[in-house]
DNA sequence: AAAGAATAAAATACCGATAAAATTAATATA
DNA sequence: TATATTAATTTTATCGGTATTTTATTCTTT
């Protein structure tokens, strides 16, 4: 069966396309439709099974109610709780989200983007996942309104973002475990270019410094990942410094971490105390339930959306927005 | 700075509008161009940003290369999961994925279908919220091709779906328990309603009798939430037949479980023994670590993706597909 | 009653792409 | 040389909507 269109409806009606525009979008009164037709047209459009064409419509209008989401995994819980939010809110505001997962690839991200120009979206929020590439470059030519979420860039004075206010994340991270008598106080981090990895860093640092801890063991890793996490843990339990707490970058990386200090033979918080970022839904889950810094995902979603949706309504000035962070405290964290 | 159309290019390379679209759609043979024309026209190609525009093909071809993707949440790692893997799997094949999540709610999800037909995709794969509700009316009616994933409905013979064996992985869970000795083994189910667990409570149940254990305790939640989970544990360990044994039919559902029993002050497995259904990333980091009846996911959005497509180049016959599901043994089922 | 205003609806143009039909120019064949 | 072929490209129609313009009536108003 054929879907209807505004034509078939006409002819069934008996009366012209453009009468019958005007009455399925509500814009009856305005051009003085007259009562019996919008009843009759009303009428045949309940009987048939009209969609209308937003390739048409949008085609025509210039704009498509949809935005595009470029997010380096669905799969990861973080990820998914910003997809989650971002796709409700964008939903609440009469928008459709095109979600692409970039698989950490700067190419998908490229493609991606390609896509969501191609489908004429009407602004694009993204997760970057690496470097301002190129592909960036082409959303700026093409005029694209664009909020960088979570993570963002150096020089990313173009593009309004929304992110944690990571540095502070780590203070706080800092300061709890000195609050409970920890001086050998070690850092995981993860990718070393993502500018959130660097911010935490940068704020573990200085607060170490701050508390005259110049000894803080910090350990690179190159990765958001549980093997790095596991890899990293294990080269700090059988090192020189084996620190009395962990602070691990990421939910990933904390997986691995644990998994390292059981197979040691240790235990959290007796032997080792460890704190997080990102909350997670797990984390009251295991023994212990461990305790964190949270990121405020809603918000940042939410906000994102918001001044997204400014652009697209014409607003030109970016913003660089720094949301503060929770410490979330559970009991993977004991005083020495 | 505009866009570019082929217009525009077509003004620059001093030619016609359709010469330029048949050099940038690579058919520049077929209909013979003139080699000195098209190099003509890739070169001011090339210095311009266009893009084509997805609307007016999609308009004028009949077709999108979109397909739809209705999910309960993106935020559940079982689907998130799903919905990773089937849009990188319609990536591969050059289609690109609109998400929609309906947060379990048929409401959304009739929107959803709204949203996805509007957009002229050329096919939708759903997990079903609930019950055929006359939404799916409205695809049918529309003619766009249609694939149910995991859940499915009872007369459901109109379209393909593809699901886990869930009778077949309730199956394998008594038995791994009898197994081990259990012979007091309790079910705690999801949602009444859907499909999947009804077809593991069927599987637990058949199989209980057939080992002779008609004493079954089987627990009634009604959703496949963390509350239900913990709820009905509590209830279970605080009543008169306290299994050494629990099935547990969802991931989430073993989150509030195993709270429940850990508050209680019982031990997993030396008080009781626990089975889920899905595995999970982090079952492998809970102590102690979680044995599953692990869903096949991937496996499920490939064929997913494979049998819409087939149905979008015309394949007209449906096909009902259960994969098997896997045991993964891990330490939190004991011998007794 | 005739000119002007208001009403109701239809006709047309357009968005940007593709496909089919038409046109022109160059070349081959009878 | 007249005619048929082939090559190279342009013109036109179309997808399904919305916005603008035009047309045909009916109602005022002096």
């Amino acid at each position: 069966m054929a879907l209807d269109t505004l034509a078939s409806i006409a002819e069934k009606a008996q009366c012209s396309v453009s009468t019958v525009s005007r009455v399925l979008s509500g814009k009856a009164d305005r051009y003085r439709i007259s009562e019996a037709t919008v009843a009759r047209v009303q009428e045949v459009a309940k009987l048939s099974n009209y969609t209308p064409s937003l390739l048409a419509k949008g085609l025509r209008e210039g704009k498509t109610d949809t935005i595009g989401l470029l997010i380096p995994s669905v799969d990861d819980t973080f990820f998914s709780g910003i997809a989650s939010s971002i796709i409700a809110e964008a939903r609440n505001l009469g928008y459709t989200t095109i979600v692409v997962d970039t698989q950490e690839s700067e190419e998908n991200e490229s493609e991606g983007f390609s896509t969501l120009l191609a489908r004429k979206v009407d602004g694009i929020l993204t997760v970057p996942c690496g470097r301002e590439t190129k592909a960036f470059e082409r959303v700026a030519n093409a005029d694209v309104p664009m909020v960088v979420v979570d993570r963002y860039f150096e020089k990313g004075a173009r593009w309004s973002f929304v992110t944690t206010d990571n540095y502070k994340g780590a203070v706080m991270a800092v300061e709890h475990l000195v609050a409970n008598g920890h001086r050998r106080i070690a850092c995981i981090q993860g990718s070393l270019g993502a500018m959130t990895s660097r911010e935490r860093v940068r704020g573990y640092e200085d607060t170490m410094r701050r508390f005259g801890l110049e000894e803080h063991i910090h350990v690179s890793g190159d990765k958001f990942s549980i093997q790095n996490g596991y890899a990293e843990t294990n080269l700090l339990l059988n090192g020189p410094d084996c620190p009395t707490a962990i602070i691990v970058l990421s939910n990933k990386i904390l997986l691995g971490a644990v998994k390292a200090i059981t197979e040691s033979g240790r235990h959290i918080p007796d032997d080792v105390s460890i704190i997080s970022f990102d909350d997670n839904l797990i984390f009251n889950y295991m023994t212990p339930r461990i305790t964190c810094i949270a990121q405020p995902v809603q918000e940042i979603s939410l906000m994102a959306v918001k001044l997204l949706l400014k652009n697209i309504a014409g607003e030109k000035n970016v913003s660089h927005l720094f949301l503060p962070p929770g410490l979330v405290v559970r009991d993977s964290v004991k005083p020495v």
